[in-house]
DNA sequence: AGCTATCATATTGTAGACAATTTAGTCTGC
DNA sequence: GCAGACTAAATTGTCTACAATATGATAGCT
């Protein structure tokens, strides 16, 4: 496929001839990458994605150098940007920094979850169901990582939202990578307990249940390199 | 004092006539901001920048938007860079964030830190302490924030570790900003007590000094809004 | 064949030129 | 004196041309 196909999103049919803008860029790149038409490894080439979007190099530069800081793409100096691939290693380290983050996340809620926002997380779960039900494989993935990045707007904390969205992208990445066949994403509708527990207002509940969440989903991915990129050569050919 | 002034650095007498590389640019904006040399607020105008180091903006702009991303530096669309100077609103974010990661950093380092570690950790503890009985203030806020960077590198998670980075840095930002002038950041060694904590492997200990030290810390600044960069002026003026 | 050196190609890195934008200052008419 | 429009200066945003670099191909030598 043709990378303007992978890059085409239906519905934005502009007629305007105005240049993209950085931020749009961005955003069509982004979820590119989280819905992975642009698969991991993909490299990105400057000439090219500017003759897509009908800019120069350097709008695209920017977005590229805004990826490679969230770690959805890597940048290699002087021989170009590639899709992220996660290793093992650094799949293990997202879920280690989102243990360290998500509980105690979820117990602050509690405190400050107002009835809305108990609302839009049912609403939000429903929307999950629907695409689970619809087998929607690309949905799923996507609103089980927008559910956490919910749950951070809500605390109201710039930062951790920040944290949780470059988090969350990255576990879509590593699912899309790591997952064994068999089972989708998220099996039962886990985050459903959760909203039960925060509407409880039972912290203690949440932080377990968001901890037993990530480990859940952890625990159902295949975490062995594989074809991860970066392959260690040298471990796999010394013998030392 | 010149810009070329606040940005240089003693012991870099370089001869060498080789333009400045983007990660030494970067890392020299860094500290010259972290030591408050270019204090909170202060313009960074691209050219400048370009003509102190000698090389073209746009090894300037690929600094300058790294540190945006990195909220050292606010970008504002077609107005300039700026150094930042958190509200207190962001201060509390920065606070509320490392109270959700780091105790629980605290904790898992039990499980990790080698014996070798230990022993950093105390050397970093001495340094810190001469620092302070030098009275030199600078160094302190430095070290106080590597002091918890350290910590993540010993756990070995990329991720938490330039979490750690970015929140420390924007801290030392922020006791600028909003230290009471009576008592320096640190006034007695906490960071002693959590490396004992540690070294007694005992993890709940380490966790609860933690907490109470970011507690402290935040509590030791007197976060009102006063000459906070950015003030609502709606607020201010707005009798609704 | 196998190895090395050289060259060709593709791609990024950087600088500089120009356009777009913001800001502040100035002028005019009232 | 003051509101508004216009102008001028400073600065960023973008594009394009060129240099530097990495990679793969080719040719020649042993």
């Amino acid at each position: 496929m043709t990378l303007a196909g992978q890059l085409h999103q239906m519905g934005t049919g502009k007629t305007t001839d105005a240049p993209a803008s950085v931020h749009d860029i961005y955003e069509r790149v982004v979820s590119a990458i989280i819905e992975h038409r642009l698969p991991p490894g993909t490299q990105l080439v400057e000439e090219k994605l500017a003759a897509v979007f009908g800019v120069g190099r350097s709008r695209i530069r920017t977005v590229l150098a805004r990826l490679a800081h969230e770690k959805l793409v890597l940048l290699q100096r002087n021989r170009g940007a590639f899709v992220a691939s996660p290793s093992v290693e650094q799949a293990r380290h997202v879920f280690g920094a989102r243990r360290l983050i998500e509980p105690g996340l979820a117990r602050l809620i509690i405190e400050r979850a107002t009835q809305t926002d108990i609302g839009r997380l049912r609403e939000h779960v429903a929307k999950e169901q629907a695409a689970r039900t619809a087998n929607d494989r690309r949905a799923i993935i996507r609103l089980s990582g927008e559910f956490h990045v919910l749950l951070g707007h809500i605390v109201g904390n710039t930062f951790v939202t920040e944290m949780l969205q470059e988090l969350t992208s990255l576990t879509c990445l590593i699912i899309v990578l790591y997952d064994s066949p068999a089972l989708p994403a998220c099996p039962h509708n886990e985050h459903a307990d959760i909203v039960n527990a925060v509407e409880r207002r039972d912290g203690e509940a949440a932080a377990r249940l968001m901890l037993k969440h990530l480990d859940h989903v952890e625990s159902s991915l295949h975490l062995v390199d594989q074809d991860s990129r970066e392959i260690d050569l040298e471990a796999v050919f010394n013998k030392a």
